[in-house]
DNA sequence: GCAAAATAGTTGCATATGAAACTAAATGCA
DNA sequence: TGCATTTAGTTTCATATGCAACTATTTTGC
């Protein structure tokens, strides 16, 4: 079988038939997932993809600041400080200064986020279950396999190229 | 090899690590992987994503109704619309009235937006197969295959589930 | 043939985002 | 010590976005 991925890369067009270009591909696919997700989050809790993602951070591993936070998540620290803030507000997460180096932020789960958090897991789980069901254990190899090296390779173009 | 996602979809965590979450990793993958793309015809040309998308299906198959390029690019009328007016104010589209139903507009690229285009289509192909250079012709039919995959899944899930 | 529903596209508004400037604290080093 | 640099995090401003309401036109059904 040839795709038309292959197809468009191989003739000389001088169109180019997005379908046929995997970074669209993949961005609207990315969508579609995304929203899938953000059901969860969004509609039950109403938090932001951003805010979630803190959530997850700190469910995984706290106290962290804010820095931390960033490099867990690949969000910058603007959207980090905002998230943060807006969770603070709704009292989702606690900060308390590092006395250590009072630049530095210690953000931890309110129980209350504790608890949202907890019942969002499964939730979050479930549905990358359906997502995924129709997909062999190769295919999920493959395809953590194969994000994953074009994440890095993207990287890399990223970082050479500007 | 057992993936990190794979050890999470079977371990009875009640933590949710972000990096072995596929919609995670496949969001940051795809946010780099735009990001190389962007690049092109953001900085040389100063266009956004959805005005790019826009003058790509145009580029395809003209004239289009704003309907066909929604259509096309899994973009919605009102993105479509304010990329739409932004390249007609830059002069790259032209729009004139269907006659024929008068609620429809008839888009074209002008001769500059043709220009770029064409300046812009080999870059972003040059782009893609750096980003893919590393893979095998297999690897790239089932990179394929299943982001095509996930997308058709998640559609079924977003139309099923609300 | 005409009112009701559907379709194409735009606009207003509230909120989100990104880039750069900014504050405050800590560190490096002459 | 003390001033320049770096680091953590926030704020500002301009622009982007998403949703719902809106206008204009066409189609539907009686």
């Amino acid at each position: 079988m040839v795709t038309k991925a292959q197809q468009r890369r191989t003739d000389g067009s001088d169109r180019l038939e997005l379908d046929a270009f995997l970074p669209y591909r993949l961005s609207v696919a990315q969508q579609e997932v995304s929203r899938t997700i953000a059901q969860i989050y969004a509609e039950r809790y109403e938090l932001s993809r951003n805010e979630w993602r803190v959530m997850a951070a700190l469910g995984c591993d706290q106290p962290l600041s804010a820095r931390a936070v960033c490099d867990r998540t690949n969000m910058d620290k603007v959207q980090v400080s905002r998230a943060i803030a807006r969770l603070i507000r709704r009292r989702l997460v606690a900060r308390h200064t590092d006395p250590a180096d009072r630049r530095c932020s210690s953000l931890r789960l309110t129980p209350r986020g504790q608890r949202i958090y907890r019942e969002i897991v499964p939730l979050a789980r479930a549905r990358e279950a359906a997502l995924l069901e129709a997909f062999s254990a190769a295919e999920l190899r493959q395809l953590d396999r194969l994000v994953g090296k074009l994440h890095r390779r993207a990287g890399e173009l990223l970082r050479s190229g500007g």
